[in-house]
DNA sequence: CCTGCGCCTTGATGCGGATCAAGGCCCTCC
DNA sequence: GGAGGGCCTTGATCCGCATCAAGGCGCAGG
């Protein structure tokens, strides 16, 4: 399979080291790039050669079975490293959700290295497999309700603000990530909505209107 | 919490190195110890502070939500390495599936080596993610009958015998890591065996009439 | 060998989410 | 601002798996 880009001619850009940012250090010597909504970043069963952090922007790893159906790994937001997931080819495709700015470093560059660089790609793997196995458990065992109250108090964990979410996503992805449809996930939206656990501003976005009702429909073990 | 089991008056046994084993090493300077069928090897939330190998018998990972669901996150046979799955602490529980004998290492040992034994601890982590990734697959996109026929063919692939394939658990064992109920599976298993894709000699134990068939009814993506 | 219990299978019925279908809304481009 | 299209919502119906229910079978212990 052809590399989904071509590196060859990129510049390697000084990126400002941030303080209190663990992962600056280690993509210090990266490159900077650009993908469109939708543009794939790698693709299934390609060389796992490289390591991406998100600069700017929300990416998906996706994995399609030969009749078509899609279930999406993970989600990626700014500041998150992915394409560490496994063995020696990517198992899962990697596509920007939108516009993007993604920075890309040599895998071997990571695997070489001894000390605090090598730790911190264990550490990143060792994330991975925890959100793997939650994801496990809630595809495994949470009803739709669940899997949807669950999904949007993560998406607000993760993001600073408090008062109002922004949903990077369509409804489409959020259905391949939870393991359900594109339709059920609207009704459970729509039944949040109803019962005044969330409120939507606009169809990307919403607030949080009872925090303790939606980590009960959420049914967290942890 | 408590800790399963007092581990200070264990003595330490030489385990006689095997050729051809590259877990070995690691396990060189472990404690062995005994475990009866359905007893508990470590609790949810307890500390991580030890890593662990399957000698002889079967173990499984679990996750009890507070009604009672059941998810189980994977399980390990002789010769596979468990307890690594996240970060301080175990986000599953650990069971034997029955009477079963493990080697027991200290984490410490493991994290603060660094060369060979470090590589091989990311190295096991990233199995344990490529398994929960297919894991995720599974549950998010595949049919019961889909599951099931993924389920012996991966316990068929990992037993090196290609004629009979025991089955170490249980139908509810395997319900709660298909995500399914006893029920499904144990009609899904009926139903396979009606087809001729496998034949029961024994509750717990199968061969493979048809690899190809049942290849085709698991329906990898990779 | 018999007995009892736990595990497993099979059947009947119900329900949650998928599928099929029909608009509505928002956003972009003209 | 108007037109078009993609994304989203909502409704009706269907189906796969869960649930409820009733034995059957094999294994352990007497």
């Amino acid at each position: 399979m052809a590399l989904a880009h071509d590196y060859t001619d990129l510049q390697y850009l000084p990126v400002p080291p941030k303080a209190a940012d663990p992962a600056a250090g280690l993509f210090r010597l990266s490159v900077s790039m650009s993908f469109a909504k939708d543009e794939e970043i790698y693709g299934q069963d390609e060389d796992a050669a490289l390591i991406y952090r998100v600069l700017d922007g929300a990416v998906r790893t996706t994995r399609v079975m030969a009749d078509g159906r899609r279930q999406i790994g993970d989600f990626y937001l700014a500041g998150d490293i992915f394409g560490l997931e496994a063995g020696p080819t990517h198992r899962f495709a990697a596509e920007a959700v939108r516009d993007s700015v993604i920075l890309v470093i040599k895998a071997s560059t990571l695997r070489s290295s001894g000390g605090d660089v090598g730790q911190m790609g264990w550490e990143a793997t060792r994330r991975e497999l925890e959100r793997a196995q939650e994801h496990v458990i809630m595809l495994g065992r949470k009803t739709a309700c669940e899997r949807v109250a669950s999904f949007l108090k993560d998406l607000s964990d993760k993001s600073g603000d408090l008062r109002v979410v922004d949903l990077p996503m369509g409804r489409q992805d959020i259905a391949d990530y939870l393991g359900l449809t594109i339709e059920t996930v609207s009704r459970m939206l729509s039944q949040l909505q109803a019962s005044r656990i969330v409120s939507f501003c606009a169809t990307r976005q919403f607030r949080i209107v009872n925090p303790g009702g939606l980590a009960r429909l959420a049914n967290q073990t942890l």
